[in-house]
DNA sequence: CTGTTAGCGCTTTCAA
DNA sequence: TTGAAAGCGCTAACAG
């Protein structure tokens, strides 16, 4: 931990007037150059000497200033559900990050508790915010109220609104079953985590488990609760052998480790007693014992088009659909 | 993907003028209630008409023009290594998001890139900024230029700096050593990864390794690269088997899973024929076969900590060694 | 095509 | 103890 104290001359900040007087021109002008402002049109040599003194100057526009003028920020919030984070937390922030900059926005997540987060929309006036899950009515109202242009990704499909990642949810659940009915199981479970918080990702998944069964002239998938905490999987693994389950979709790739160590308990294994899927293909499924055959969202594609959306809606235009690529991809390895 | 548009009455927002005039008092009576303002002491019941106007018209402040006027934003900015950010990331940022917000700050996440990053300085004029890896020269220059507050936080203790954390990865490589020497292991072995962007970490985790053998008169640790992307680990495994390692200290936990995998393909299997030992405790460790033993940082105490730091020196207050409490701790599982 | 200018909402002297 | 007022740096009408 180190600290630097106040530098001795405080060189005042580099302004726009600075550069105005560097370049030779006015503050307007300045300003027109760097916003590529569409109602006026600059002769290019005032741009390159407008841009030129910038370089020189090393000017950065000052983001507040910016923000108190247009009222709204730069920012565009993401509002996580009080989930447990995990991997897909850290390669959201990579890449959003990354897509958001390359439009000048800046990627801000805030984590849902049960406060509502109202303050933090009138203190930031982000430019849009990104939700995983459905807003509730009183926090669309605030949003309305404190006027921030907004955009909702949601997974929730309930309202009528496009639905990019709740697709991609039900359509993961769909690739589970196809693949371990391609290999020939037919008698499917189900691995659901025991924390109640996941839950809205595990209806969609599960949900699209359910519909391809159907579709498929299959039995519903046999649900079972998998604790993520420690030791009892055993039971939910007993309880599909008990019903001549062969093949098991886990919500995600820790459910389907607590899975293969469950059998492992009852000296099982996969896919010989009990064949085994999971969902996200974190870094260490490549090493479950057996290897973890997983369904992979593709971040970079979905983040791209959250980042396009926002944009999008920020400028008014209509949304468009989800990338025709699937979302996600499949990862055989040996556990199914 | 939903988008709402523009609300019919855009209700005007909210300011200090509006909780003024609710209250009966001028704009800078509001301003010093709202902050505390220590040079001007306000009767009490002044302070409740304009904390109760404050509810009543639901008047959050504008951080733009806060920040306008005081030159610095709430934010707080921390730069991220270019690493791979893992299961660590999420509970960091989770944890220490929470401890700055009791503070009124916001954490803002910044990933290293080869480009610079002075523009993101100069545009958020962040609070303070917390580091992960040393800053060069330049940079130092820069954030003095751009009369940033500057608190870094290091894992790098190359130059003359108090280090929290620097010292946790030591000691967390010391813990290793200590449990496997406890165990009757005697000569040791280190999992690298083969990504060369953690090596900072590795550097200190590495470090404390080889401190604690050369401390109990033990022979160096015989260090081998583990591949995560996939298959040839067993290599490493060989390359200690040849060597007469019984315990290996693995870098992080990811690794530890590479070398419990690289084992399994070679028949053997811990901790009879190599004990191994992880850092992290990510939530799968507990299902791997066999559930790893590993070295658990203390995620809340280190964010505590880092929030305290910064609020020290953002008020200018000498900075506290780091707390007396373990940062971490040894989770035995059946893997060493 | 370029310049002048009026604020955006807040904090903070300075004066009352 | 409170109020009036001057900006912070920028953008966008409006003039020229």
């Amino acid at each position: 931990v180190a600290e630097h104290g106040e530098p001795e001359h405080r060189r005042a900040r580099v302004t726009s007037a600075d550069v105005a007087r560097e370049a030779g021109v006015s503050r307007a002008t300045v300003s027109y150059v760097l916003n590529d402002s569409p109602a006026h049109t600059i002769p290019e040599v005032t741009r390159r000497r407008v841009l030129d003194a910038v370089a020189r100057l090393g000017y950065a526009p000052s983001a507040a200033a910016r923000t108190l003028r247009r009222g709204r920020s730069d920012l565009v919030l993401f509002v996580t559900p009080d989930w447990p984070v995990g991997h897909t937390y850290g390669q959201i922030v990579e890449s959003l990050t990354a897509d958001l900059a390359v439009h000048g926005l800046t990627l801000v997540m805030h984590q849902r508790t049960p406060q509502p987060w109202s303050a933090l929309l009138r203190a930031l006036s982000p430019a849009a915010v990104i939700g995983v899950q459905a807003f509730d009515a009183d926090e669309e109202t605030q949003m309305r109220a404190a006027q921030v242009p907004l955009v909702t990704v949601t997974l929730d499909e309930t309202e009528r609104r496009a639905y990019a990642l709740t697709q991609s949810q039900r359509a993961v659940g769909r690739c589970q079953v196809e693949h371990l009915v391609a290999r020939g199981y037919r008698r499917l479970g189900y691995a659901w985590l025991t924390d109640p918080r996941v839950r809205t990702f595990d209806d969609l998944r599960l949900d699209g488990v359910r519909q391809e069964c159907a579709r498929l002239g299959l039995k519903p998938p046999v649900v079972q609760d998998v604790p993520i905490d420690g030791t009892p999987s055993a039971d939910a693994v007993r309880a599909w052998l008990a019903e001549e389950v062969t093949g098991v979709c886990a919500i995600n790739d820790e459910a389907a480790f607590a899975v293969l160590h469950g059998m492992r308990t009852l000296g099982l294994s996969a896919p010989e007693d009990l064949a085994v899927i999971g969902v996200d293909d974190i870094p260490v499924a490549q090493f479950a014992s057996p290897p973890l055959t997983t369904v992979a969202p593709k971040m970079s594609i979905i983040t791209r088009f959250l980042a396009t959306s926002v944009l999008r809606a920020m400028r008014g235009e209509p949304l468009t659909r989800p990338p025709r690529a699937d979302l996600h991809e499949l990862v055989v390895r040996e556990s199914a």
